[in-house]
DNA sequence: AACTAATTGCAACATTGTTGCGATATTATT
DNA sequence: AATAATATCGCAACAATGTTGCAATTAGTT
């Protein structure tokens, strides 16, 4: 049992998820300190985020891996199954947690979890496209 | 308007497509044909395999690329909305084409294409789980 | 203050994908 | 069959992203 610390850049990073609406890559939250520490201790503290379930971890669809902070709720289990919305415009990812699919499964496959992204124009986009 | 040509090496990539029943990464092909052609060979040949809708390519929940040969039916029109299956056990991505999600989208999203992707155990190692 | 272990910095490496350009090979034309 | 046009290729070089080992640092505890 490892007791996590309350590091310097950790407080960065978790300051920039507070700050920010949408999903952000490693390089995006580096840039923002990259005074602070190294690129490698980054993709530390993300990689310890998504394991304590403060962050989690999202693939576009053309591979790009972001990351955002969860919303808790009041819910005491607390799964990653909403969808999210890539925006083919200005790159930006959302989390859609209100939006989830139903489907049918073919027999014989044992679903233990689902990725469903969007993409197409966010409501930005849209409006400055008219 | 260029007319693509039949090489040795397009010839051996579709073969090898040909005989997959699962959707396979640049790499994997790659060692399948690495003294027919180069490896940036087989980065353009997939390229234009996905570009002619010959073949279509899907990014797996944790960012891996991967390509599976389209099944054209007998549609005229030709839209890769299908969902696949990534088993987190054998590491097979496979196409569930007749998976289709039904979702309800807030509004001023114009969403243009979907992409989903289920992951789990698939057939094969469910039942060597037992 | 001293101790313990989590965290960091750095350097080095691995993987995946891209680009430029001269050489080669395929296809259509004569 | 020879020629011409150009799609494709090989190679080398580069870029982006992520990982690992290890010694040094630092946060939290006693
Ligand atoms: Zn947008
Ligand atoms: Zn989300
Ligand atoms: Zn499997
Ligand atoms: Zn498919």
């Amino acid at each position: 049992m490892k007791t996590a610390r309350n590091t310097t850049a950790k407080t960065a990073v978790l300051e920039i998820f507070g700050k920010s609406k949408i999903a952000l890559s490693h390089t995006e939250i580096y840039k923002q300190i990259e005074d602070v520490c190294d690129r490698v201790t980054v993709y530390r503290i993300l990689d310890r985020l998504v394991n304590d379930d403060i962050v989690h971890k999202i693939v576009d669809l053309d591979g790009t891996v972001k990351y955002a902070k969860c919303h808790h709720h009041a819910q005491r289990v607390h799964i990653h199954n909403h969808a999210h919305f890539s925006c083919e415009k200005c790159l930006e990812i959302t989390c859609l947690e209100n939006v989830k699919p139903s489907y049918i499964m073919p027999h014989n496959y044992k679903v233990n979890n689902i990725n469903f992204t969007l993409s197409g124009l966010c409501p930005n986009c849209l409006n400055s496209n008219i």
